[in-house]
DNA sequence: TTTAAAATATGACATTTGTCATGCTTTAGT
DNA sequence: ACTAAAGCATGACAAATGTCATATTTTAAA
């Protein structure tokens, strides 16, 4: 199994501030996992005991509403932490993590993590800008939430996913999401999503390839009204 | 001017956490300022430079939309700090703070807080758990706004707002909110919150003494779809 | 106190979005 | 390869919400 202290994924979270003994220590106890696609890594109401370090692939973070639909509040990527805000509130979490890929993930025992925030200032203090990083781009989306049209945010959705998760060699978003991911995302029906999808095609704002998407005019996208 | 270790507001935040030494240096530091109602504390985009300690009244932080609407992402009470995110993320502030009452508040320059964030974990920490407060809340209005209805997203607004800033003797809610602003918290039109509001009115759900709002059915206002 | 400005209220209508029904297409499992 | 299930697509309509116009009431300033 690989060492934390060897680990080149630790220099995106706050992980990075740790002490090479730290490391060490949580190298020793830490557990390695494979989940794959569509797999749920802790559901809403769980006590995860622990945090979860993204080695690989991408999970989205979401939900359930009373109406019984699964809102996304946000999408994890390689490289960033994911059960911190639970950890740190000692309470259980909010949200349900599930891999929108195939994921590596190690497990980190809280009781190692809440160690370190209590001797490690620095450790403690990435950990609060990280947060503070989150807070700010949930501000961001309640905003957009409350005063966007469903086809923008389908829109900056769409240029959101290309630009942090990537393209394939063709041109399409790497991503693959389902239609209902988009309007889980995007807090509208899947429906309301789909039509949206066909209209962009038919502008010529996207185009398809099998199930993958491609941008054709982000500027047309970022336009729209 | 009030000293800050014998302040009873500081126990109400993270400044809990500071040492007896650590508060007398800030208090010899520290700006007391009086805000009136409406006033703005500081706009989107401005830099800081500090916290504020809010002492006495409510303000609230918006973000204005391109649309033009300026909507409302929190309400801040008495007892909490504003300011921390930008301070701790180093930017400017994504947010603007405008006074809802007459406010008392004490502003204490960034580079105290940031030599206190480097030295004392405890303050650290503390910190990190209220701004992880502020993300669970923030998660939970992204669903809000996603997944229900201007109607149901009123009616909760009235029951938080009576919760959470009181009521008069009279029993109406003691924080006066103009239907502009009811709209900005809600994220809809103003003439959607007035309609709104008067259909509640004209349930029973409601009443409304001058311009002060009484609930009346808190469990009708619950069960609205 | 008078008066202009702001806030509240409501109607009429347009637009957006959701819901339900139905059919087609793809996927996954035997 | 076959079949059931899931996902995608689209029409028809209903419901929610926004926009614009206008009138009334309240507030604040001269």
């Amino acid at each position: 199994m690989g060492k934390c202290e060897q680990c080149i994924i630790k220099q995106f979270n706050a992980l990075k501030s740790l002490t090479k003994d730290e490391l060490v220590r949580i190298s020793g106890c830490k557990t390695s996992k494979t989940i794959k696609k569509g797999e749920v890594i802790f559901e809403e109401g769980e006590s995860i005991n622990g945090v979860y370090c993204v080695k690989d692939g991408i999970c989205k973070l979401s939900k359930l509403s009373e109406n019984g639909k699964d809102q996304v509040v946000k999408m994890v990527v390689k490289g960033q932490l994911i059960g911190q805000r639970s950890l740190v509130s000692n309470e259980s979490s909010n949200l349900q993590a599930t891999a929108l890929n195939d994921m590596e993930v190690c497990f980190i025992p809280k009781s190692e993590i809440i160690s370190d925030l209590q001797r490690n200032p620095k450790f403690t203090l990435d950990m609060l800008k990280d947060m503070a990083h989150d807070l700010k781009e949930a501000d961001d989306v309640i905003v957009d939430m409350a005063q966007k049209s469903v086809k923008q945010r389908l829109a900056e959705t769409l240029i959101y996913v290309e630009k942090n998760f990537g393209t394939n060699p063709d041109g399409t978003i790497s991503l693959m999401l389902s239609r209902e991911d988009y309007a889980n995302i995007v807090g509208t029906a899947t429906e309301s999503a789909i039509r949206v999808l066909s209209q962009f095609k038919k502008e010529g704002l996207i185009s398809t390839v099998g199930k993958y998407i491609k941008i054709e005019n982000s500027n047309g996208l970022r336009r729209i009204e």
